[in-house]
Parts: C-alpha cells; sequence; structure tokens
DNA sequence: TATTGTTATACTCTATAACTATA
DNA sequence: TATAGTTATAGAGTATAACAATA
C-alpha cells in the first residue's frame, strides 16, 4: 500500500516555503559540488565579484550567517584561489573580499548552472508569473532584510 | 561607518528564497517558543488534527525530516499530551499520528499566532499579490513534492 | 571602550547503524 | 526479504568565548 499522506496542509504557506527552499537548496547542493562551500561559496563569489563588499562581518550578516562561519567559508575559497582578503586601506580591522580572475571565469560556468536550476524550479508557472513570482521574492526579502530584526513589530528591539 | 552591503546580489532568487525563510523561520521560532518542536510541532499537530497521517514515515517525509527525527519530536509532543500514537489496524507496523482534544485547542491559539506572522511577511505585498504569492507558492511546493527527487531532470533516477 | 577578524571549544542538530516487530 | 519504528552512536554544522589588531 502506497502510504501517501493526502492532504496533509498544503494549504499552509509554511509548508509550501519549506518544501521550496529545501528542494532548491538540495539542488544547489548537487549543483555546486565541486566549490568550496556549496551554495553559499556560490554567493560568496557572487558578491566578490561586484565588488561592493566592504567587510566580512557585512557579507556575512547578508548571508545569514555567523561571522565566525564566514571566516571559514572564505579560508576554503582562498585556498581554492576564488577569492582575496584585502585590508580595508579606511578601516585596517576589515578586509575587502574580491574575487580573483579565476573566480570571475569560474563564476561564468557557475551562474550557468544556477540558472538551470532556477528554470526547473519555476518551470510549473508560467512566463509571466515567474516574473511576478521573482519580484515578490525580491520585494519581500528586500524589506525583511532593511528591517534587520525578521518581522519584528515596529518598536520591538528584541533581538532574536 | 555604516558598513552597509549596498546592491550585492539581490536579484538572486537564491537571495531572496533564504532570507525570507531564514526571517520567517526565525519569527516562528519566537512565536512558537513554548511548543514542543516549535514550528516543526505546529506542522505535526496541524497534520495529526487533519485525521490523515497514515504513518510517522509518511510524516516525516512531507515535512522533509528523518525518521529518527520524527520519533524524537513526537516523542515530546505525546509527553506534553498534543497527540497520540495510534497502532494502524492496516499495518501493525506503522502508527497513525492523532491530536488529543488538547492538542486541538493548542491548534487554535497556534493557528491565529501563525495568521500573525505571516501577515507580517506578506506586509510588503498588496492584497492581490498576497493571494497571487500563496496560490504559486502552494504551485510550485506541491510540483516539486509530487517528484519525490527534488528538481531531479526525468529519467534521472538518483537520490540526493 | 567598541569593532573586525581569528581560533579553539562546546553545543545542537541530523544522519547512520543496529535492533525489534511486523509484513 | 523488506518496511515501520526505536535507540545509541557518530558526524556535520553552528554558536560561544577568548584573543589580537585596530578604531
Amino acid at each position: 500500500m502506497d502510504a501517501t499522506c493526502g492532504e496533509l496542509f498544503s494549504d499552509d504557506l509554511g509548508w509550501g516555503l519549506g518544501t521550496i527552499f529545501r528542494s532548491y537548496v538540495a539542488a544547489l547542493n548537487e549543483t555546486f559540488i565541486d566549490l568550496p562551500g556549496g551554495p553559499r561559496g556560490f554567493q560568496i563569489l557572487s558578491a566578490a565579484a561586484s565588488g561592493n563588499v566592504s567587510s566580512q562581518l557585512a557579507l556575512a550578516q547578508h548571508l545569514g550567517v555567523d561571522r565566525t562561519v564566514m571566516t571559514y567559508l572564505l579560508d576554503d575559497m582562498q585556498r581554492a584561489h576564488l577569492i582575496e582578503r584585502r585590508p580595508d586601506p579606511q578601516d585596517r580591522r576589515a578586509r575587502r573580499i574580491v574575487a580573483t580572475r579565476e573566480g570571475e571565469e569560474r563564476l561564468l560556468t557557475l551562474r550557468s548552472r544556477l540558472d538551470d536550476v532556477e528554470a526547473r524550479l519555476l518551470a510549473p508557472l508560467d512566463e509571466p508569473d515567474r516574473e511576478s513570482f521573482r519580484k515578490m521574492v525580491q520585494l519581500l526579502a528586500t524589506r525583511i532584510d532593511s528591517l534587520q530584526i525578521p518581522l519584528a513589530p515596529c518598536g520591538d528591539g528584541s533581538a532574536i
């Protein structure tokens, strides 16, 4: 007998987001299996290539990881000659993170692999909906990101 | 100096999904702080109350957790008198998971708290977009869930 | 005194393996 | 022989604390 769950709680936004996110991450783990740090390695490399990473801490917060974890991730990526740490002349405590030439070249093929994964993820939607979905995700994420404290009501200064 | 990241890679779907998901989970962890298992405890309770949980394994797969983890979660929820394990008469290896009376009552208040969190999450969208977003999330999650192997191309039988 | 980055340590979460009982 | 569930163990991932360098 097939022990299907039938209709359990598929109308739950949390279940939907969780299912999408888990599958997306699992697919990215396969796709970026040869990259130090996996999917997070890609995000780090992408950010480094943009030339806008003023410090490890800022990057860590943007990615939602601890600064100590960022140290380990950057160690691995530096060993793989994908990124470099450069002391910020304005603040010699901080390290600017930049992509090496090799890192930038690597990024090109990684991006095309990412495009494939995202195309498969969004395949059930028609083209206009795909664009709407991306727009909505960006809007929601940007608003949340700018709040720092996730989903906290205004005036609530408590940490997570 | 404010070490802002400016525009790093906010056009990345992965970053958007990750940011939304992390914030959503963090908010749910606060909201369900007093519930065994936190957000997953809620999902288990919600499924149990639906009366459609034919086995612990089916529930575990639906939630994307290992069956051993499900054992621990159910232990905690049973100790809190929220759910019961009932041997399935059709297959005495399996346990049907049902909510107790206390669990069903608890679920009512938990649902209203969840509604508050989701309302805050989706606040940046106008009402029609909120409904569209929910619909798209459900569609994508359902399609992925039915594939079992996340985002695998057709004909690829390899496990994750 | 506060902040960035590093390192060592401890903790949490999850998966693996072995087992019992059912099919 | 294969599957559902449990338990103990091991592993991966993460956070905590202490430190040096700089602001």
